[in-house]
DNA sequence: CATGGCTGCGTAATAAACTAA
DNA sequence: ATTAGTTTATTACGCAGCCAT
C-alpha cells in the first residue's frame, strides 16, 4: 500500500546516475523504510568459511529496460552486442552476461508456465467433450434399445416365435428415462489434488481440478 | 542438444539423494580438475559499484544433509529449530533459513512439474477415452439408422418396390467405420448439442506428447 | 590436446512485496 | 504500526558440456 514516494524518486535517482552510487541509495532506501535488517552480526564460520559478504546489486530500471529490449531481439549474446552494451550500460561485461543467462531461463520457465496452462485448457475441453460424447452415447443406446423393441413389436405378430432375434433385456418399455445410470467418469482416479497445491494461479474462472464434473451429474 | 544422460542424471541425484555425492562429486571434480579457469581477471568494476567477488557458495555434503533431513520432517523452520540445526552446522541461523526459503522453492517448482507431468497423462487417457466414445457415437449411430431403416421397412412393406434394401435384417454390429456422419439424430427427438460450445478446436488433432507445443515456440 | 568463450543447470544470497500476529 | 517470517523475483557464482580457434 503504502509505498511512500521512494520507490518513485529511486527511479529517477536510478536514471539520473547510471549506478554510480546507487547501491547506496537502495539501501538508504531500505532503512528509510524501516529499518531493514542489517545483520553482519557474526559470521560464526565454524568448518564453512566465512560468510560475510554485503552486496547490494539490482539494475536500474533504465538498464534493465535496455537489457530486456535487447533481449527480445535476440536471446543470445555474442560477445561483440555484449561489450557494447556493457559499455552503454555501464556495466561489467560480465553482467551482462549472467543476465542473460537469468533472463534466459527465466523466459523458459515462464514458457513452461504457459504450456501447463495451455494443456490445462485443452485438457478441460477434452473432459467436457467427453463427457458430452458419454451423454450422447447413452442416449444412442437408449434410442437403439427403443427402436428395437419397436422392431421387435413389428415384428412380433409376424413371425411368432422367433428367439434368434431376443437381444437385450427390454422386456418392455421399463428401461431407463430415469435410471441414466453410470456416473462412471471416474475412470483415471488420479487425484489431482493430494495434497496440497494444484490451484490455478491464473484468471478467471478456470475450474479447479475436477469440479466443474459436477455441474454435470 | 544431446546432453547425454549427465544433465539429468545428476537433477535426479540431487534430487533422490539429499546430495549425497552431488556436492562432493563436484567438488572433487573441481580440484581435481585444477584451476579450472580463474575468471577473476578483471573486476573492471568501472563506474559500477565495484563488486569485489567474494568466495563462499557451496555448503558441503554433510551441512546439505542434515538440511535436506529436516526438510523433509517439516517444510517449515520454526526459529528455534533454525539455531539448532545453524549451531549443528556451524552455519549462521541466516543461512539455514535461506536455505530453506530456497528449497522450499525448489520444492515448489518440482512438485508443479509432478502436476504437469500428470496432468499429461490424464490429457493422454481423456483423449484416448474421447476417441473411443466417438467411435462408439458413430457405430451406435449407424446401428440405430439401419435400425430405422428396418423400422421403416417393417412398417411399409407394401408400399414401394423397395429395390434397395439387399440386406436384410441387419444385425450387423459394426460395419464401414467410415462413412457414417449424418447428422441426422432426430427421430426420437434428441438434440444432443446445440446449446454447447466448445472451443476446442481438435477433433482430429491428439497431439501426442508434447507436439502441440511446438506451435507455440 | 588445451584454451577460452558461451551456455544450461543448480544454487546461494539478497531485495522487495506480502502476510500475520 | 511494528516486527518477524514467507513468497517471489533477481543477481551472482560455480561447474560441466560444447565447440570453435
Amino acid at each position: 500500500m503504502n509505498h511512500g514516494p521512494t520507490q518513485d524518486q529511486m527511479m529517477l535517482i536510478s536514471q539520473l546516475f547510471p549506478s554510480s552510487a546507487y547501491t547506496q541509495i537502495i539501501s538508504q532506501q531500505g532503512e528509510n523504510k524501516k529499518a531493514r535488517r542489517r545483520r553482519n552480526k557474526k559470521s560464526k564460520g565454524g568448518e564453512n568459511g566465512g560468510n560475510e559478504m554485503n552486496k547490494k546489486r539490482k539494475l536500474s530500471e533504465e538498464q534493465v529496460n535496455l537489457l530486456e529490449q535487447n533481449f527480445g531481439n535476440e536471446h543470445k549474446l555474442e560477445s561483440e552486442r555484449k561489450d557494447r552494451l556493457a559499455m552503454e550500460l555501464g556495466l561489467d561485461p560480465r553482467q551482462v552476461a549472467v543476465w542473460f543467462q537469468n533472463r534466459r531461463a527465466r523466459w523458459k520457465n515462464k514458457k513452461l508456465e504457459e504450456e501447463y496452462s495451455n494443456l490445462k485448457k485443452i485438457n478441460e475441453s477434452t473432459l467436457l467433450e467427453k463427457c458430452r460424447l458419454e451423454t450422447e452415447v447413452l442416449k444412442l443406446r437408449e434410442q437403439l434399445c427403443e427402436a428395437e423393441k419397436e422392431i421387435q413389436r413389428l415384428r412380433e405378430p409376424i413371425e411368432r416365435v422367433d428367439p434368434s432375434n431376443s437381444s437385450s433385456t427390454s422386456s418392455h418399455e421399463s428401461q431407463s428415462m430415469e435410471v441414466v445410470d453410470p456416473p462412471f467418469l471416474g475412470e483415471f482416479g488420479v487425484d489431482v489434488y493430494d495434497d496440497d497445491v494444484f490451484y490455478v494461479p491464473n484468471e478467471t474462472h478456470y475450474f479447479n481440478g475436477m469440479e466443474w464434473i459436477n455441474l454435470y451429474i
